[in-house]
DNA sequence: GGAAAAGTGTTGCGTACGCAACGGAGGGTG
DNA sequence: CACCCTCCGTTGCGTACGCAACACTTTTCC
C-alpha cells in the first residue's frame, strides 16, 4: 500500500488517481482548497472513500502528487548560459520554463485559486521552494555561485523566485494576455539579468 | 453478466458506464460515430477493452443505453389537452418536452453530429420512432384517435415527428438561438395545432 | 453545556475490473 | 496467393476497489 511516486502500471490505479486529481482541481476552483473534504473528492470522482486512503494520506498529499507534474515538466533543464558569456539581446526561453508556463495555462483556473486567498499557503511555499531550488541548480551549473560574496545568494534566490511567481500571478489573473512562450522569454530575460547584475556587483 | 437496464448499485459499474458514455460522446463529436472503435472508447475512458464487453455488446448498444436518458426525461407526460377542448392561445409546454430540449442543449454538440451526416442513421430512426410513439400515446390519452378516419393517423404521426426533429436540428445547428422553454412551447403549439387541424378535417 | 451531525482513518470480505492471451474475421499490400 | 495489421469477442486468473461497519475527533446547533 501507499506506493507513492512510482510507475503504477495498473490501469485502475492510474484512472483512480486521475479522477481524484480532476475532482480536486474542479472543487478547488468551485469552493477553494480549504473547504474541500475527502468525501467531496471521492464523491465527485465516483470513488469510494476508502480507496482515497489507499493512495493518499490526505488532500495535501493528493495536492503534492499533482505537483509532481511540475517537477516532470521542468526536470530537464538542458540549456543554461555558458560561464562568463555575455547575455544575448534576445533569449530563447528554456524548454522546461515554456513547459511550465503552458502547464499553468492548462490549469489556470486552478492556479489562480491556489496562489490566491482561497488557496493553500503551503502550496505557494512549495512552489517557491522548488523555483528557488531550480535557480540554485542553475547557478551551480553556471559555476558562478562561488563568486557572489558581496550579495547574499539566498537574497538573490528569494528575489527572483518571488518575482517569477509574481509574473505568473499577474499573467493568470489577467487571463493570459500574452502567449506562454512570450511570458517564458520575458521571465528568462529578467531573471537572468537579475542574476548577472548581482554577479557584476559582486566582482 | 450483461445486466442491461437495471439499477446497478455498485459504484464501479456506474462509474465505468459513465466514463464510457462520456468517451463515446467526445469521440463522436471529434471524429463521427462511424469511425469509432471499441478500442477508441476504452482508451479514452481508461477502461480495459474486456470490461466494455461486460456491459455492452457493441457501440450501438452503448448508444442505446445513452438514449435511455431520453426515455427517462420524457417518461412522465402528465399534461395533455382535455378531449374536445379548444386550444388556448398560449401553451405552457409539457414538462417532459422541456426536459428533452434541455437535455439536447446539454449535449448539443453530440446531437448535432448524430443527427447529421457523420452520425448514425439508426439513431435518427430510433429517435423518430420514439417521438412517434409519444405522439401516438398522446392521441390515445386524448381519446381522439378513433375519430380520424379521413386522414391516415400514421401520416399525421410521421408528419409531426419529422417536423419536431426538424425543429430540433435547426435549433442546434444555429447554436440554440432561443431558450429551451421557448422552443418547447413553439414545438408544442405547432404539433398540437397540426393534430387538431387533422382532427377537424376528419370531422 | 450536551446531543446530533459531519469528517477522519481503518478493517475484512466480496466483486468488478485489468491483464494477457487466444482465435477469428476482414482488409490492405507485396 | 501469402503476409501483415487492425479490430472484434471471449476466457482464467490475480488484484484494486466497493461496501459496510467500526472507533474516534471535530463542528454545528439548540
Amino acid at each position: 500500500m501507499m506506493n507513492n511516486v512510482e510507475d503504477t502500471e495498473d490501469l485502475r490505479v492510474r484512472r483512480t488517481r486521475k479522477l481524484m486529481q480532476k475532482a480536486l482541481i474542479e472543487l478547488t476552483i468551485e469552493k477553494g482548497f480549504a473547504d474541500i473534504t475527502v468525501h467531496d473528492i471521492t464523491d465527485r470522482a465516483m470513488v469510494n472513500r476508502s480507496t482515497f486512503y489507499r493512495h493518499f494520506t490526505d488532500k495535501y498529499d493528493l495536492l503534492d502528487q499533482f505537483m509532481l507534474k511540475i517537477y516532470e515538466l521542468t526536470g530537464h533543464q538542458e540549456e543554461f548560459l555558458p560561464p562568463g558569456e555575455e547575455c544575448p539581446a534576445v533569449y530563447k526561453a528554456p524548454v522546461g520554463l515554456v513547459n511550465l508556463v503552458q502547464h499553468v495555462q492548462t490549469y489556470s483556473s486552478f492556479y489562480r485559486v491556489m496562489l490566491g486567498e482561497k488557496g493553500d499557503p503551503g502550496f505557494t511555499q512549495k512552489v517557491l521552494q522548488y523555483v528557488e531550488k531550480r535557480f540554485r541548480h542553475l547557478l551551480v551549473n553556471m559555476e558562478l555561485q562561488s563568486k557572489s560574496t558581496v550579495l547574499p545568494i539566498d537574497l538573490l534566490l528569494s528575489y527572483v523566485s518571488h518575482a517569477g511567481i509574481g509574473a505568473i500571478v499577474w499573467w493568470i489573473e489577467n487571463d493570459q494576455p500574452c502567449s506562454p512562450e512570450q511570458l517564458a522569454t520575458w521571465l528568462n530575460q529578467f531573471s537572468m539579468a537579475d542574476i548577472n547584475h548581482a554577479l557584476d556587483a559582486a566582482r
